[in-house]
DNA sequence: TGACGAAATTGATATAAATCAAGCCATGTT
DNA sequence: AACATGGCTTGATTTATATCAATTTCGTCA
């Protein structure tokens, strides 16, 4: 797949479209990553100065919280990962990114894509696009946290994510759910 | 205070500026309301067709999860008020809009305002400014209450918002914190 | 101003999920 | 093949907060 397709498809992902001209430009910035499974791709303390587009494989943005490990969301193919606190107020990560799996990612430095953007309209609307997406989808996020049981915010969650809950391993399925992997055993066996 | 002075401070909360010109095409769209304590600005079922800027007063969004009413926000002088899901989806709203206090809000209307974007790119920073804003401040109240004690929500909310703590009834605040009155209660004794 | 209804407090009990504690099952290593 | 290691399961116990119930206090309006 050709960057300039990377580009189409992230913008229609988006519900936006680009022409040829913006898909180049945008094309033109993105940085092919091979990861392995394991593998960090932004630790603790780093400045956050890519989003990343995933074409293959699977991620897992966590931190810590008391000593012990969070995960925050996961992405698979052709979902966006990005570090909203580091990246927009260029502070040190506390949410750290791993891959899950061997796979391939698209490095998109933000400043350059901020840059784009005030160049390019269609590529300001993808950015609007990204950031009206992302809020929507975390204030439904909050919303499912509360007032769900464990069980209720599992099945939510198949529901939802069926491809990460089928291929991340469970402890950290349970760290995304807010409960302990010993809930999530419960509940997968229906004693929950 | 002039709609121009309002669209001044509304940008520069935001860490952005308008010139005089974008100053004035935001004001032009502003619809100033007065209104009173118990008063509903967005009732359910409606569609979200502007955001509102709180000149005077204090306001509080709220909806039902299985009858039972529970606060997601509030905002006071200078805060904007806006429910991304109906707004941005169009669709009807399930988050209300109520006013806890006599004040005075304005009302801005989001297809003209989405319209100003495309025309002022001052405006249209302001907007993803907005959007940035919002997806922050989402995800770390979400942070918030993963791994809080009621104590601890309800330290971290006197902290962040000192005057919805002081000026808002303790059943909302209760409900925004995801704990029952009751508990609310043993917390400020000093209970839990 | 007084009285009513709503809100806040306080106490007793119930409950969902965490924690603690083994044991089991896969997977990969020498 | 034996073994270690981390991950998952299962059971017993604890804990934070909800729920239920009974007063007390407060705010609002007649």
């Amino acid at each position: 797949m050709t960057p300039v397709d990377i580009a189409h498809k992230f913008a229609t992902r988006l519900g936006t479209t680009l022409d040829e001209q913006a898909a180049q430009q945008l094309a033109s910035i993105f940085v092919r990553q091979e990861v392995s499974k394991g593998e960090t791709l932004l630790a603790e303390g780093q400045v956050a100065r890519n989003f990343l587009i995933v074409e293959q494989g699977l991620t897992r943005q966590y931190y810590y919280k008391n000593g012990i490990e969070v995960t925050e969301h996961f992405c698979c193919e052709w979902e966006v990962v990005y570090c909203t606190d580091s990246m927009l107020m260029r502070e040190p990560t506390t949410l750290m990114i791993e891959a899950l799996e061997d796979g391939v990612v698209h490095n998109v430095p933000f400043d350059e894509f901020r840059r784009l953007c005030d160049e390019s309209p269609q590529i300001m609307k993808l950015y609007v696009r990204l950031l009206e997406d992302g809020l929507v989808e975390s204030l439904r996020k909050t919303d499912a946290q509360r007032f769900e049981s464990a069980r209720e915010r599992y099945e939510t969650f198949v529901r939802q994510y069926p491809e990460a809950a089928r291929r991340a391993p469970g402890k950290h399925i349970a760290s995304y759910l807010l409960m302990t992997p010993e809930s999530l055993s419960r509940v997968r066996a229906g004693l929950l």
